[in-house]
RNA sequence: GCCCCCAUCGUCUAGUGGCCCAGGACGAAGCCCUCUCAAGGCUUAAACCGGGAUUCGAAUUCCCGUGGGGGCACCA
């Protein structure tokens, strides 16, 4: 059972905001680095500067953090191999990219971006794969190094080879061939001065010795690309694992902005920062994106800790993952009931709090028991519990009247039930109950009515916790008094 | 257009030549429990994309279709 410790990272850019996909790449990459007692790192890939959205990669380390998947070596946090921020490195960079060029794996390109956009446009019309054509490949390299010397904007391309072909395998789908003449020469590194994705995640996961890269398969497309380059610098390569893509819920395409304002009119999103409003827990989003990609046979319900026990890139799938959010529920709802009353209590609190309630914490716990089964998201603690939380109650005058009653019938059982439980001195399931009972037996209605207008009456809406365990918890003065105000307005009516 | 990848119930998946008239989970339907809503228990319906080939035997191997996804930037 001798495991090589696994060196894996999540390396996004921060170009917008964590989504399900980022989140389920960063998890598979956490739970190998745990599984094999090696590190999990965060890199951030912010190579294109136009891009970078101000506050993203806080978004990143916060979403990373709510989910607990904590990086061993990070932007914030450093680590032997930092720094973790691509433009903090560029001079490494530079170095690896002159070893590229001097031994004629890699050279300085002059051509204009406008050159290459006719170019383009010419192979289009052409019906060409468009691709770089290759004038500056050609360049004596004296005259190109001179070029550069004199402050001659340029970029450094790498020559891929253009026969033969090139194998890299991934590990999900096996050795993947391509012809070499279906390869580009692509930038490097670019006119400011920063490196492309290709060389930067190259380079980096090398220096930070990486032995497992797990991303998106939107990566298999350059594939080829980046093990030309780790064999042009005669590194060893790590393992390749290229992630299958997220489907929008149809399971036609990518998710897009579309699906992203239903999944929110739906009260879900596949962004994380929306999850946690939402009411969604860390565990429950957790374990549905871990599900997408990775087969597991049975007992699927899990926590990281069992996730990391089980996990094996061995049972990765893959094929493209249709997102369901009704199993996000699902997940969501059995994580709920998952935990500590304390847990539970300290969780559903702040959405209380968001209501304007003032919760004593007190009631807090005693009323968790009476909401943890009914729950989905943590908001749903609104509906089932702010009742607890308020000094009066407002119930409909229709809610009062029970099914297949009239106001006066109601008013009767209200009053008769009033005076019931008026004659006990506490109010609890086993005193009160019996007695109700009893009298539902004698008095002609059924359960449903006469419970019915007892539950609206105390708690102020038709769907409740349990009618009598809540009724203890709110006390007796208040239940009488609310039943009270609850008769008075069957008897107005 | 060119290149690459993928293909089991509606969805996520198990299955690595016989243990599969295909197993689990979500969802659906029904029943039980029940003061509402849930939770829980039990049950049912529901799939190997099509065609060839290899083999005594294929969901599992190979080929060809078809369908879906991704890529073809000085973006990642």
């Amino acid at each position: 059972m001798a495991i090589k410790p696994a060196r894996t990272r999540f390396a996004p850019s921060p170009t917008g905001h964590l989504h399900l996909g980022g989140a389920r790449t960063a998890l598979y990459a956490y739970l190998l680095a745990k599984k094999t007692g090696g590190q999990f790192i965060l890199r951030i890939e912010d190579t294109d500067v136009s891009r970078t959205v101000p506050g993203a990669e806080q978004e990143i380390m916060d979403g990373l953090r709510w989910f607990g998947l904590n990086y061993d070596e990070g932007p914030d946090i450093g680590g032997r191999y930092g720094p973790y921020r691509q433009t903090e490195r560029r001079e490494i960079y530079h170095l690896h990219i002159n070893t590229l060029v001097n031994s004629g794996h890699a050279y300085p390109c002059f051509c204009t971006p406008e050159r290459l956009d006719a170019v383009r446009q010419e192979q289009q019309k052409r019906k060409e794969n468009t691709h770089y054509d290759g004038t500056c490949r050609i360049l004596d390299p004296d005259d190109a190094a001179r070029r550069v010397a004199n402050g001659e904007s340029y970029v450094v391309r790498f020559k891929m080879p253009r026969e033969g072909h090139t194998t890299a395998h991934d590990h999900l789908r096996g050795d993947i061939v391509t012809e070499n003449k279906q390869l580009n020469d692509q930038v490097l590194l670019k006119s400011d001065g920063l490196p492309t994705y290709h060389l930067a995640a190259i380079v980096d996961d090398h220096e930070m010795e990486i032995t497992h890269v797990l991303r998106g398969s939107e990566w298999l497309g350059t594939f080829p690309l980046h093990v030309n380059i780790v064999r042009a610098f005669g590194w060893d390569e790590p393992l390749w694992i290229h992630l299958s893509v997220f489907l929008k819920p149809s399971g036609k395409g990518k998710m897009s902005k579309r699906e992203a304002v239903d999944a929110i009119k739906d009260g879900h999103s596949f962004l994380i920062k929306d999850m946690q409003d939402l009411g969604f827990t860390p565990e429950g989003v957790l374990n549905w994106i871990a599900l997408m990609g990775w087969g597991v046979a049975e007992d699927d319900v899990m926590t990281t800790t069992q996730m990391i026990d089980r996990f094996s890139i061995e049972s990765l799938t893959p094929s493209p993952a249709a997102i369901n959010f009704q199993k996000l529920d699902h997940f969501n709802a059995t994580h709920i009931r998952l935990l500590t009353s304390e847990d539970l209590a300290a969780r559903i609190k702040p959405y209380f709090i968001r209501e304007g309630l003032k919760v004593n914490d007190d009631l807090l716990l005693k009323i968790v028991p009476l909401l943890r089964e009914r729950l989905v998201t943590l908001d749903d603690c609104l509906a089932f519990g702010s009742f607890f939380f308020k000094e009066d109650v407002l119930p409909n005058r229709e809610d009062l009247i029970a099914k297949g009653l009239d106001s006066k019938q109601s008013a009767l059982a209200a009053r008769s039930a009033y005076q019931i439980l008026l004659a006990q001195p506490t109010i609890s399931h086993e005193s009160c109950e019996p007695p109700l009972r009893a009298y539902v037996e004698q008095s002609g209605f059924n359960i449903n009515q006469v419970f019915g207008i007892l539950r609206v009456a105390v708690t102020g809406q038709k769907v409740s916790p349990p009618l009598f365990e809540s009724m203890e918890i709110i006390g007796r003065e208040k239940c009488l008094a609310r039943i009270k105000n609850a008769m008075d307005m069957l008897e107005g009516m």
